[in-house]
DNA sequence: AGGCTATAGTTCTAAAATAGAACTGTCAAA
DNA sequence: TTTGACAGTTCTATTTTAGAACTATAGCCT
């Protein structure tokens, strides 16, 4: 596959895995929406490899995800902060989380809380249909082609 | 990074992204999602190597999110099926779609259209809190250190 | 002035993962 | 007896990632 060009596959799913679709970028994204701002606070609470960070931040920047925001003139220092389309990624992840402490806890219990400050409760989050509010569940929904799917292909 | 104790880190979001985080995986159960059930017809509609499809399926089973089902005896033969786990992960799918058709759309409109068979509705996916069922906001959620996760950690 | 520290990277080599193609084995149908 | 479908496995070449060392700017301390 070419992995270059899946932004443009006309599968909006591929297009997503084209941004978050590797080992770190969720892991660095995580970081991000628990206020981690600076490239060595990142490279020390994830300990990955200074390489591999400013290739990711750099990726998350050209894809609008970060913006590279400087923080100090001299000398010149930047932090990255997540732009509107980066905080619109939070069902995904809030998805996974929840996910995880699902399917993959231990007997210690959930490594972390999330409180809804709105209702002051401990949640989970649920994902519902927008028209109707009921939860989703993957049998009840019926796919249909769209616009934006050439004819060719119109299966799978 | 230790990858291969990934699934076992004090963070949820790092133990699914030891079972999802990887540039195949999430494309594959897009196809399990679409019915796609065998190794045949992964291979041909993602064109990925069979060598990968193997491996990926091989992980995926090993972790409980498909199971192999015999569907002929002579020659044996075996097809991938959702399990509940597996079900489960439709969620963090439909919020990866929902991003993509927002923010990687492009001027021909979706690619795929989802109907919500209850409601009789084209949808999108809401992610909602369980306790008041308004929407989410990552600015409205603090986060607390639950009792998975060592103190020694308490930050990042 | 000279040296130490903090921050944000870049550059290099070695190891691991992935791509691409060919090959294996079972059985049915022609 | 040959062909084709299906579900893989095996092999080499390329790409990606890991790990460590290095660069650059500037403040602070002596």
């Amino acid at each position: 596959m070419k992995w270059d060009t899946l932004d443009e596959e006309p599968c909006s799913l591929s297009r997503t895995v084209a941004v978050v679709g590797d080992r770190w970028t969720l892991l660095i994204l995580r970081e991000c929406f628990l206020r981690v701002r600076r490239f060595e606070a990142f490279q020390s609470s994830l300990q990955i490899t200074r390489h591999l960070l400013s290739e990711r931040l750099k990726k998350l920047v050209r894809f609008g995800i970060l913006r590279r925001v400087p923080y100090s003139e001299a000398p010149k220092r930047y932090e990255y902060i997540l732009t509107q389309k980066g905080l619109d990624l939070y069902p995904i992840i809030m998805a996974m989380v929840h996910w995880g402490d699902t399917h993959m806890g231990d007997e210690r219990g959930r490594p972390l809380l999330h409180e809804h400050k709105n209702c002051g409760k401990l949640f989970d989050p649920v994902m519902v249909c927008s028209e109707c509010g009921e939860p989703l569940h993957p049998k009840q929904v019926h796919v249909h082609v769209g616009p934006g799917r050439p004819k060719a292909i119109a299966a799978g």
